[in-house]
DNA sequence: ACCTGAACACCGTTCAAGT
DNA sequence: ACCTGAACACCGTTCAAGT
C-alpha cells in the first residue's frame, strides 16, 4: 500500500508518486499532507524532510503533470506555424487532462510563479514561428496559457460534478459545454487567427 | 469595529460587506471563517444562519464584485462590435482589480458554477453584435472571460508579491509582464481578431 | 430572527530527538 | 539519510439551546 515493499525508507520520488496517486484517485482537496504521509506508512513530519513546504510539492507535481505531455507531430519543423501552435495546445489540454484536478494542480503553481516555465516557453516558441517577434510571441503564449488553464479547470470541474451526479438533466448553466474539445480547439483557433490578422497587418 | 454601531444583531448584509473588507484588506487566504465572525464580533457558528457554507458566501461576494463593473461607454448599440468587446473586457478587468485577490474569487465560484451566468451573458452579447450566431459568441465569450481571469489572477499575484518584497530585482519569470495593460489588451485584441477573421471567411 | 457554547473532525508546520 | 512524537496554531461545520 505504501508502494516501497522492501521495508526501506522512502525516497523523495516516492513520496510524489504516492501525491500523484492520490491526486488522481481522491482529486486535490484530499491531497493534504496527513492523507499523503499516511499513505505512505509515516508521520506527516516525515515529509517535511522530503519537502520544504506543500506548495512546494505541488510545483513537483505540476511540472510531472506537464512533462508528461507527448511531442505533438506539428513539432516538425517543416510544419505550419498553425499547427504547431494547435498541436501544443491540444497536447497540454491532454496531459492536464490525464490527472484529476491536473488543470487546478498547474494554475495554482503558475499563478505562485513556481513550476518551471517550459510550459510558457513552448507554447512561445510555436507562435515564434510564425515571424512573431519574441514579446509577441510571449504574450500570445500566455495569454492561450490562460485560456488552456481555464478551460480545462472548467472540463475537469464538470467532470466531478457529473461523476457525483450532483446536476439534475436541464440544470446545467450555459456556461457549460456539451462538446468540450470542439470548444478547446474554437478557442484555440480565435487566438490562431488573431495572430494571422495582427501580421497580415504589419 | 463590527459595522454596526447601534446594539443591533447583523443582517446578511453586514456579513457580505465585512468579508469584502476582510478580503480587501488581508486578501483571500485570510478571509476565514473564523475571522469574520471574530470581525463581527459574534461566535463562528452564527454565521451558517446567513450563509449554508463559506462557498455561498464567497459566490456572493463573486457576484458583487463583477456587478460592481462599469457599463462601458461601448455598451452604446450604435458602437462596432469590437469596441463593445473590448470595453466589457475592460470593465471586467478594472472590477476584478478593484479587490484584493478579486479574481481567484470569481474564479473560484464559477469553477463551482456558482454565481449567476450574467458575466459570460454579457461578453456573448457583445460579441453577438458582430453578427456571429449564439454558440460562437458564446464559446468566444467564455474563451475570452478565461482569458481575463487567468490575466488578472496573475497580475494580482504578482501585486503580493510586489508589496512582500519577495523577488529579489531580475529574479521575476519570463512568465511575469511589465506593463499589464497593454499585455491585456494585447490578448483581448486577439479574440477580437480571431473573431473578425472567422467572420471574413464564411 | 439571530446568536451562543461546545464539540467534531480535521488542517499545515515546527522541532527536538531518535536510528 | 530518514523518521518519530508531540505539540502549536489554526480550519469549516453541526447542533442543541438560548433570547
Amino acid at each position: 500500500m505504501a508502494g516501497n515493499e522492501t521495508g526501506r525508507r522512502h525516497s523523495r520520488d516516492d513520496v510524489v508518486e504516492a501525491a500523484l496517486r492520490i491526486l488522481d484517485d481522491l482529486g486535490l482537496p484530499d491531497l493534504t499532507m496527513r492523507r499523503l504521509a499516511a499513505a505512505l506508512d509515516v508521520q506527516p513530519s516525515a515529509l517535511y524532510w522530503h519537502f520544504p513546504n506543500k506548495q512546494t510539492l505541488l510545483a513537483e507535481l505540476a511540472d510531472r503533470i506537464v512533462a508528461a505531455r507527448r511531442v505533438p507531430a506539428a513539432a516538425d519543423p517543416a510544419a505550419d506555424w498553425r499547427d504547431a501552435v494547435r498541436g501544443e495546445a491540444a497536447a497540454l489540454r491532454d496531459a492536464l487532462l490525464a490527472y484529476r484536478d491536473g488543470a487546478e494542480v498547474v494554475s495554482s503553481t503558475l499563478a505562485l510563479g513556481l513550476g518551471s516555465p517550459e510550459t510558457v516557453d513552448r507554447l512561445a516558441r510555436a507562435v515564434a514561428r510564425g515571424g512573431f517577434d519574441l514579446e509577441t510571441s510571449h504574450r500570445a503564449a500566455t495569454a492561450l496559457l490562460h485560456f488552456v488553464l481555464g478551460h480545462v479547470s472548467h472540463e475537469q470541474q464538470r467532470l466531478q460534478y457529473d461523476s457525483l451526479g450532483v446536476l439534475a438533466d436541464g440544470d446545467r448553466s450555459p456556461f457549460d459545454e456539451d462538446d468540450p474539445a470542439a470548444a478547446f480547439a474554437f478557442g484555440v483557433d480565435l487566438f490562431v487567427g488573431g495572430l494571422e490578422l495582427s501580421r497580415s497587418r504589419t
